[in-house]
DNA sequence: ATAATAATAGGAATTATTACTAATTAAATT
DNA sequence: AATTTAATTAGTAATAATTCCTATTATTAT
């Protein structure tokens, strides 16, 4: 992968904030410093980093958002405000078990609890 | 909700396997009984019997698809094959965690596994 | 410096889904 | 049973998120 200032910032960005940020999300940041970027251009980029092992890719219902956070972690989704909250929970006992009793390779647990968070209780 | 044939096509169509059916391989069945049938009512009405707790309507990636099985379950995701196989895992515990350790209500735990199954290794 | 090619901007195309509307149909009321 | 009502439908247009296309530009190897 060649270098790309583009690319840079987007990774830059995605890297800068907690909030699990959407491609809209970081198309208008990245419109600051670069103010001719076309949307494809952050679509292809955000891929790419995907595919590099750069950023996560999570899907929120059916659009895509992006996590800085490499390490294997889930997500508490508040129904109310659509938060997504990091969370940290033992993961090696679930895939003990899948591996045993379903015979099925395990690379990832993508896990979105849903539910209220505490502001809106 | 009133009675229409349409529906209740729809709901048997989607009863009648466990493939976890997105809208368009609905649409084509029930095309095969109601040729003049429009995509528009598939959609409408997978979303009203998931709306009334008939069908369960999850998340693959970007696209819904459709599950009769209303108890709580989870799902692997075969990344060769792309077959959503369903699974029993222990909920409870997680449930109790979520709730003691970030004050969180949690309504439903949504968990896909990604990896290979037993066909692809 | 030059050549090779990856990446870009801008816009068109695609995919999954929802919205709109006039006509139809199920069900409630007379 | 005929009439009224409102939900549902087919067909089509619109939307949202994303990907594809192409001529041009930028990075890197030689």
């Amino acid at each position: 992968m060649r270098y790309s200032h583009q690319r840079e910032l987007i990774k830059e960005i995605v890297c800068s904030t907690n909030s699990h940020p959407n491609t809209d999300w970081v198309y208008s940041k990245v419109k600051k410093s670069i103010p001719n970027i076309s949307l494809g251009t952050v679509y292809r980029n955000l891929k790419q980093l995907n595919a590099a092992g750069i950023v996560r890719m999570i899907y929120d219902g059916k659009i895509a958002r992006y996590d800085w956070n490499q390490d294997p972690h889930d997500h508490l989704k508040c129904s109310e405000c659509g938060e997504l909250i990091d969370i940290q929970l033992p993961a090696d006992d679930i895939k003990k078990t899948v591996k045993k009793k379903y015979d099925f390779e395990v690379d990832d647990v993508e896990m979105t609890i849903i539910g209220t968070c505490k502001k809106h209780t």
